[in-house]
DNA sequence: AAATTAAGTTCCACATAATGGAACAAAATA
DNA sequence: TATTTTGTTCCATTATGTGGAACTTAATTT
């Protein structure tokens, strides 16, 4: 039915709803928050349109307009996600493995599952210091120069795993960031066989990481652990000495779904 | 069309996006994820409408589908908030005066703004204990029996208080918790006058608070900060010293806001 | 296993809600 | 004050959502 056959364009079809959520996309997105004709500009709407669009999503709470005219993602947003979160069956079962492996290595430990071509970090316990919450939580980033996406992705089939890739535009965060399909797809394989991955920091310089997969069994999760911290203190064979126990514990966390979840799927 | 027989009634005009947001809305607070029908039953729609309706949800990312036909909120909720939260202005300045306050007395430290008849918490500063994240942030919980809700409450003019106050339902979670509009409002009244609120196990059994109203100066921020902990060890003695300290955290907040925000709204 | 019931999905004539051009109002700038 | 920019409202047109019914699939019962 998805004629696929060159480009990507799956173009959304969810009418409204696909109109509106680009817009708050556009808002959430923006470094700033953006003015009417900032977002006239970016949108390509006519002005009434545009108008009343954004005035929905005002009086629905998905963004916020003020006394100065400029548009801020809405709180009512906040609320939403702290159910999602806190209902996640995946987040829960993996927190108390998570926070073993944080005792165990001392660094910071990070749980995320894979959207579309994005990991959203779902949990993250770190060592001492009062965390700062949402500074990983709920960010959404790319699968290609993460620990956690590059795990993720080796669980992926070949075909669904070649329409990703496809996909995908490369920014380079760092020197050694994957650049092409060409070579993450074969680190991808080496990643399958091993049966974890690291970040040699390949998003945010001085940062490494190792990860293992996780999956349910119905591929509703696809995702990972990792174990984050400074390249100082983490050195590569560190590291791989530490892919044993983050292999464990991924491990723990998909006999938790399993337990969890029943047989039955 | 809308037979408002009264007049007050300003049913949310937003079309499509309003219906779709009911049913997130269902989705989301319900305990557990919810079948089809059970949905059906609750949004009372046709089958179809129905049908379609949580398809684009699905398809948006604002709700997931799993492999049982259970559907749950979705993780993309989590990445718009993740930005609502770290872009906000209120909660940025308010940051280190959290902290500060949270130093001074030890306790947990909460920042809470309204939004229609509900706080949603901001912020959160605990003392040693690594954070439960989404625990409290982006909870929305009631302004009639919170510290930081009847604060903001104090703020407002007297025919907002009135309309808000008319719109309230009373959930009784304690035997302290206010049950009428009358003795709310007397409370209220009260807070204005000295400009620092108490919650007396109103919420939760054995938790206590100290709270002070914070707002902006174009009312786009009416809240509050307050410092909460348990009743053994908050008492009221306490409470009351600490009401100097959150006055004082709460008025540097505001002078956070009107040097940042600048002079012209 | 076949029959029966329930649950979920697709279809299409119809009604509602979104569209967008233009006119209008309000600020900002000259 | 005149002029431009920015934001808001209006309404005939049209795209989109609606909902009843038919259909498919899965679960339950006989």
């Amino acid at each position: 039915m998805n004629s696929n056959g060159d480009g990507m364009t799956q173009a959304r079809e969810t009418g409204t709803l696909g109109k509106l959520m680009v817009l708050l996309d556009l808002v959430t997105h923006a470094d700033a928050p953006l003015r009417f004709t900032d977002i006239l500009a970016l949108a390509g709407q006519p002005r009434g349109t545009l108008h009343r669009q954004l005035s929905h999503l005002v009086e629905e709470g998905l963004l916020e307009l003020d006394g100065d005219g400029r548009y801020a993602p809405g709180l009512r947003l906040l609320d939403f996600a702290a159910r999602s979160w806190a209902r996640n069956e995946f987040r829960m079962i993996a927190e108390p493995h998570l926070a073993d492996l944080q005792q165990a290595t001392g660094e910071t430990v990070h749980l995320g599952v894979l959207r579309g071509s994005s990991i959203i970090y779902l949990d993250k316990v770190e060592g001492r210091q009062p965390v700062r919450m949402y500074s990983q939580i709920g960010n959404a980033s790319p699968c290609y120069c993460t620990g956690v996406g590059k795990a993720a992705l080796s669980l992926l089939p070949p075909d669904s795993l070649a329409d990703l890739l496809a996909g995908l535009s490369f920014t380079r965060f760092t020197a050694s960031t994957h650049a092409s399909a060409e070579t993450l797809l074969a680190e991808i394989r080496e990643i399958a066989d091993q049966g974890y991955a690291f970040d040699r920091e390949e998003h945010e310089a001085g940062i490494r990481c190792v990860a293992a997969p996780v999956w349910s069994e119905d591929r509703t999760f696809v995702g990972g652990i990792s174990i984050t911290g400074p390249a100082y203190r983490l050195s590569m064979e560190l590291l791989r000495e530490w892919a044993v126990p983050v292999q464990l514990a991924a491990g723990r966390i998909m006999e938790g779904m399993r337990i969890r979840l029943g047989p039955r799927r």
